[in-house]
RNA sequence: GGGCGCUUAGCUCAGCUGGUCCAGAGCACCUGGUUUACACCCAGGGGGUCGGGGGUUCGAAUCCCUCAGCGCCCACCA
């Protein structure tokens, strides 16, 4: 049986059908009515209509490997899995759509364009939630959520109800950010700032009457947006500002309109920047226009919701889009004598997060949630230490946005998303506004039924924000809302730390009651190797599937868990998938090796406990054990603390450089039977405890071929019926022993140092060799003692002996413990030709070193050649002066120069 | 303009509370390998003034200062 195992592992064969059992076997589900302590994390709700990249597969791979650790580790685990209708994104996507078809929303209308997304939903969506099993995430998938499903649409409506009812939630005419594109209003964190190359116009207004102080009959102004200019209201100064104090409470005539502004002073002007004089635009600058409010003055729109001139400017300018206006406006300035000049001004311009539309600030009545209140409980949390951010410099991000939180533009122009829960009486002097958790088809105050429901719809993000508990329920007083809120850990991208996770934690607080978590990681973002973020558009994405079909999904989770330390980025090389997940493949491969080899030394006789075999176990085995209580402690305590990297590493260091490289060779005899028939159940206990142990402290990270190892291993401890419900082990103290362990370590470099020395002069590899060690301490010579066979199989040598025989030639060498360990190479290498083959090799060396000192004594090589052409000959010299000195050693060695 | 992070072997990165993980891992490279678990492997090797400079300390990759380069976040300089 176990002699008919493949020499490969093939994760293709394995992974799909151990996923579908383990979800037939429940052990994802999750139970509200369990006795057990909970763990809980919330999924960080994918795009409906996003399909797997390495974001996610990163993301998804770090809160499986916590929620599977803590399943283990005896807790109710609930991984709640779902996705986020995602507002304008998935608008975008289907306008797309239908723009190939050369139609917009507007001819199908509202209703036909809002069941369109809703089949392309239904079509295409949740595909990314088969994909996520496809990397071995167990979540539990009978409680998967959408944010536009009816239990948390209930959610919505009563949080914005009850927002409302406290007078949280506010209605009125304000600048937004606007994307032209979307048509729609943006809040503040969708309008990204980039750095653009721009223009520093300066703009001559004409004062209506008289001069400045120097007698000209103007004032510049600096803009870096001249076609707004249509839109001024004033122009500020600073109070203080001596250039300009005659001209304040004064008049220009602003150019190309006929329209006279007065000239105000104004805290807010930077006298240092452009000309101390700045156009004041209310309808399309937010500064301006809170510097407007301050000043009572009008506010002036001037642009089409698609950002062209409208009706309002004069006519030359009319419908000219804001970017021609620009050149219009430019052009007629100049004809007019009225541009001064024209400077190169780079500065961040806001674009739409979703469509990279330069934004154009615009007032418009949109729908806002006065944060303030919100954010001092939230803030408090976080001061107070219930709140934890891994890392934690990500703390004071959070703290520093909660400190300068803005009013939240809640109301979007879209048809796709939740509707704002509003209506209007359009009855005839009525007027009525009802804001309400059901829907309303007449009026309460009137009676009329013509009513009509705000045609907005709301941020996608005011969706997500209650996700921690409107995916349980909420705002029943659901079992699982009981048992699972709050949640425990959030893992997500720093990206969404203000869109997301800093509004859940408010939302989790005022409307729960609790903070929604205690724990916040972030993990970093996966990029090429030219360090560029992986995306569609530049191609350089790598798709997880793929790597789960090549590689193995186990192979996938190991390289993007051990390969990014908690908020550092990860590069992968999407050119050489082989170079990125090699190496975890092989790690798979390398315990699907040391399972075959337990089943296949181990053989079929019921394999004893530990304590069966009590004081029968040896040396190594003992030694094993120690180095498996430290690995079991060292990932432990990485996982705590969210080191999930170096947990990660610690395991493979631990399994391959400590069990496989070593324990298993050393047992290998003692397993034959060849060192008596109580050392082979000793063996036999201790391998198979230590297998067993070492697969569960690497499941968590490597899932599928831990649990196929493990189905297999002969005895289990316990009746678990999967490695996923296995206990997670502890440390066990008594196992650890120092004393054994720097025995080991000395065993470990006298083999090191043997296999170095047989390397060096040229030993055949088969060939045994004599060890002669001189001057060892008892522990060394205990040591040598119990290791002998280790030795002969490790390294060679047979015939350990204290006695150095006098004018013996061979190899030498000392060991740190003071130690040394001598060779005998007569009748083991040919010496005549070692000797003659060190020779030839000292002569050629030398001759090279000879030539490049040559090359460098000569003064028209150092001076004209490159400086680092020349270091590399001085480097080439150091180098070959050092191998020279080694051979020579070793030559004289074998000349018998003891 | 503020704040933060990074800079360690050719490449990608670990290195947690200054002192046996203190110079490491994987990959790449070179040499050797029919030791029946594994060539997706085994053994050995070369390669780094831990970005530069200064300081604290018995001791610094690790703490402090400073300079340089890269990156991120925030910000109303038109």
């Amino acid at each position: 049986m176990a002699e008919t195992l493949p020499p490969q592992y093939d994760p293709s064969e394995t992974e799909g059908p151990l996923y579908r059992w383990w979800w037939e076997q429940g052990f994802f589900r999750a139970d509200p009515e369990s006795s057990r302590e909970s763990y809980t994390i919330v999924i960080p709700p994918p795009n409906v209509t996003a399909v797997l990249h390495m974001g996610h597969g990163l993301n998804d791979t770090l809160q499986d490997v916590l929620i599977r650790w803590r399943r283990m580790q005896g807790y109710e685990t609930l991984w709640q899995p779902g996705t986020d209708h995602a507002g304008i994104a998935t608008q975008n996507v289907v306008e797309r759509r239908l723009a190939n078809e050369g139609r917009t929303r507007f001819d199908l209308g509202r209703e036909a364009f809002v069941d369109e997304v809703w089949s392309f939903v239904r079509e295409t969506g949740s595909v990314i939630i088969d994909q996520l099993r496809a990397i071995g995430c167990s979540c539990d998938w009978d409680r998967t959520r959408f944010t536009l499903d009816e239990g948390l649409s209930r959610a919505v409506r009563e949080v914005f109800v009850s927002l409302y009812e406290k007078g949280l939630i506010y209605r009125g005419n304000y600048i937004i950010n606007w994307c032209p594109r979307c048509l729609t209003a943006l809040s503040d964190e969708e309008a990204e700032p980039e750095e653009t190359a721009g223009k520093l116009y300066h703009l001559r207004y004409p004062l209506a009457e008289g001069t400045d102080a120097e007698g000209r009959p103007y004032l510049v102004v600096a803009t870096t947006r001249p076609e707004t200019m249509l839109g001024d209201i004033a122009v500020a100064v600073h109070p203080e500002d001596g250039r300009y104090r005659a001209l304040v409470g004064r008049e220009v005539e602003l150019p190309l309109t006929g329209r006279r502004v007065p000239i105000i002073a104004d805290d807010y002007v930077d006298p240092e920047f452009g000309t101390g004089a700045v156009k004041i635009t209310p309808g399309h600058d937010p500064n301006d226009f809170e510097m407007g409010r301050r000043h009572g003055l009008p506010v002036l729109n001037v642009m089409t919701p698609e950002a062209a001139m409208d009706e309002s400017v004069p006519g030359p300018f009319r419908g000219l889009d804001r970017f021609e206006a620009r050149r219009a406006v430019v052009q007629a300035l100049r004809e007019q004598g009225l541009l001064e000049r024209v400077d190169e001004h780079t500065h961040a311009v806001p674009h739409c997060y979703r469509c990279d539309t330069v934004v154009e600030p615009r007032v418009s009545e949109q729908w806002f949630v006065r944060m303030q209140p919100l954010a001092e409980p939230a803030l408090a949390a976080y001061r107070e230490g219930r709140l934890h951010f891994t890392p934690e410099r990500f703390g004071k991000i959070y703290e520093h946005w909660m400190e300068n939180i803005r009013d939240w533009c809640i109301s979007r122009q879209l048809w796709w998303g939740h509707r704002i829960p509003v209506w209007y009486c359009r009855a005839p002097g009525c007027g009525e506004m009802i804001v309400s958790r059901e829907d309303v088809s007449a009026c309460p105050k009137c009676g009329g039924t013509e009513v009509e429901q705000d045609p907005d719809v709301l941020d996608t993000w005011f969706s997500s924000w209650l996700w921690p508990f409107s995916t349980l329920g909420w705002p029943e007083e659901t079992p699982s809302l009981r048992k699972f809120y709050p949640t425990d850990t959030l893992v997500t991208a720093p990206e969404i730390l203000f869109f997301w996770v800093a509004r859940m934690v408010m939302a989790g607080i005022e409307f729960v009651g609790e903070i929604p978590f205690c724990d916040v990681v972030l993990n970093g973002t996966v990029r090429d190797h030219l360090g560029r973020k992986m995306s569609k558009s530049l191609g350089n994405g790598i798709d997880p599937l793929l790597v789960v079909e090549r590689f193995g999904a186990d192979a996938l989770r190991y390289t993007v868990v051990s390969g990014s330390a908690p908020g550092t980025d990860q590069y992968l090389n999407y050119e050489n998938l082989e170079e990125a997940f090699g190496p975890g493949r092989n790690f798979a491969n390398k315990l699907w090796n040391a399972g075959r080899f337990a089943l296949m030394n181990v053989g079929d006789e019921p394999v004893p406990s530990l304590d069966e075999v009590g004081t029968s176990i040896e040396f190594a085995d003992r030694w094993i054990l120690s180095r498996l209580s430290r690995a079991t402690r060292e990932i432990t305590e990485d996982l705590e603390r969210f080191r999930l990297n170096e947990a990660a590493l610690a395991g493979y260091r631990f399994f391959w450089g400590d069990l496989a490289d070593w324990y298993l060779e050393m047992v290998k005899p003692r397993l034959r039977g060849e060192m008596g028939e109580e050392s082979r159940q000793a063996a036999r206990a201790t391998l198979v405890t230590v297998l067993d142990l070492t697969l569960r402290l690497l499941h968590p990270v490597t899932p599928f071929i831990t649990e196929t190892v493990w189905q297999r291993l002969p005895r289990h401890r316990g009746d678990a019926p999967s490695l996923m419900v296995a206990q997670w082990p502890e440390p066990v103290p008594a196992w650890e022993d120092d004393r054994v362990e720097e025995a080991v370590r000395e065993l470990q470099e006298l083999i090191g140092t043997v296999r170095n020395l047989r390397a060096e002069y040229g030993v055949a590899p088969g060939q045994r060799v004599k060890l002669r060690v001189v001057g060892a301490g008892d522990e060394t010579a205990s040591l040598l003692a119990s290791a002998r066979r280790t030795l002969a199989d490790l390294a060679r040598v047979e015939d350990v002996s204290a006695e150095r025989v006098e004018g013996e030639v061979g190899a030498s060498a000392v060991l740190r413990s003071g130690a040394e360990i001598f060779l005998p190479l007569a009748g083991v290498i040919d010496l005549d030709r070692e000797r003659l083959r060190l020779r030839g090799e000292i002569d050629r060396l030398r001759g090279q070193l000879a030539g490049t000192e040559r090359k460098l004594a000569n003064e028209s090589f150092v001076s004209r050649a490159p400086a680092e052409v020349v270091q590399r000959e001085r480097d080439k010299v150091t180098s070959f002066g050092e191998q020279v000195e080694k051979l020579e050693r070793t030559l004289r060695a074998l000349e018998g120069a003891a």
